[in-house]
DNA sequence: TGTACATCAGTGAACGCGCGTTCACTGATGTAC
DNA sequence: TGTACATCAGTGAACGCGCGTTCACTGATGTAC
């Protein structure tokens, strides 16, 4: 596919100055994100709140889909990151309910934390051209999850290892996700809870 | 909100033509969902490939997040008469891990087979002007199950149970969303191990 | 260290496409007598 | 049972708004000598 460059960022900054436009356009997405939700967010609404004029904003994104592709991957990467210095932090430890509780926690928090992220987090979910991050960024944590599983458990079969992952894993972002819908105020119950069925395996 | 009732369907038909445009521009729409997905999908597309006039669609829906509710509807619907069958079955009878899984394999293969159901469950999540279709059929289903599991088990607190029942809606969703996605083979082996999971409780 | 020049960054204004929406109308269906 | 009339269902054509996108330009930053 030709075309598929199109959602790509398209100029990395150089200039400082220019550093600082990209910045503000990405800040600014996540902000009206918030307010507005996806579908009512479009690049001229961005530029007018940024107060920068739509070629600025195009020199540096073809269009909304790679603003929010980028806001993605960031996202992905801190949750990522937390999940690493996680499993870093109970790798030579024997694993309870309360240390899944936790890392359930603490993705949580800085998910909520992150502007935007509800918005962007469905919008990795339903636009197709948006998925392919999604899906590099839980393929990735899966194997590592698998690898650092395997360890830990070196008489059960990796496949299954693998398949189990990728269930608790779906699960854990499916409840972040129904979380931040807000109207639950027991989110520390819904992760212990989580907990004890994810060691369940 | 005064403007609230312009995601509804406008007029029902009366006459038997009209009910057969009604149910074209749903099926049109179902099948362009599976086509093209959420975003690209329109009223003229509908109206081009239903060979009507965007008039005639407009008569009965305002827009496509309207045609999307009623879809919605439609499909939460379905899911959940299975739910009741599969209650009513096990109300009298101890429950295996089996059985669980019984009811999330036909949950799947119900939701596979309805047309653009996956951009369906997808759009309920991510617009906000659908997401009442979604919260109205998750509120009742956990009101349903945890009245259920209550029968079976007296001697727990209810609170805990509307919790749990709440995590496991929600986890096994996202399940059939994720194998929904494709690329996935082992529907039956992860539906095994979520059965395992959710016993757990 | 200053200046001349090249490149980078952002502006202002406009344009064209596509989408939702409407208007005035024709044709189809139902109903009263 | 037939006809006249009312209402329902759908057409054809157009329009206006908003969005993404571009063009020709000005101003800012970096660099070579």
């Amino acid at each position: 596919m030709g075309n598929e460059q199109k959602f790509q960022v398209r100029n990395r900054p150089t200039q400082k100055r220019a550093q600082e436009t990209f910045d503000l356009i990405l800040h600014t997405a996540a902000l009206l994100l918030e307010e507005v939700g996806f579908d009512k967010l479009n690049t001229n609404l961005i530029c007018k709140h940024a107060n920068i004029t739509p070629p600025a904003l195009y020199r540096y994104f073809s269009n909304k889909y790679s603003i929010l592709e980028e806001l993605g991957r960031t996202l992905m990467d801190v949750q990522n990151q937390s999940s690493f210095r996680w499993m870093e932090e109970y790798r030579n430890q024997p694993l309870e309910d309360e240390d899944l509780a936790q890392l359930l926690r603490e993705q949580y928090v800085i998910t909520k934390e992150f502007h935007g992220a509800k918005w962007i987090m469905r919008s990795l979910r339903s636009v197709p051209k948006l998925a392919q991050v999604r899906f590099d960024s839980h393929a990735l944590m899966n194997g590592e999850f698998t690898r650092w599983y395997s360890e830990k458990l070196p008489d059960i079969d990796p496949k299954i290892i693998e398949r189990r992952v990728r269930v608790t894993n779906e699960a854990g972002y499916a409840l972040i996700e129904m979380l931040l819908d807000g109207d639950h105020d027991d989110a520390d119950e819904v992760f212990a809870d989580a907990a004890i069925m994810f060691t369940a395996f």
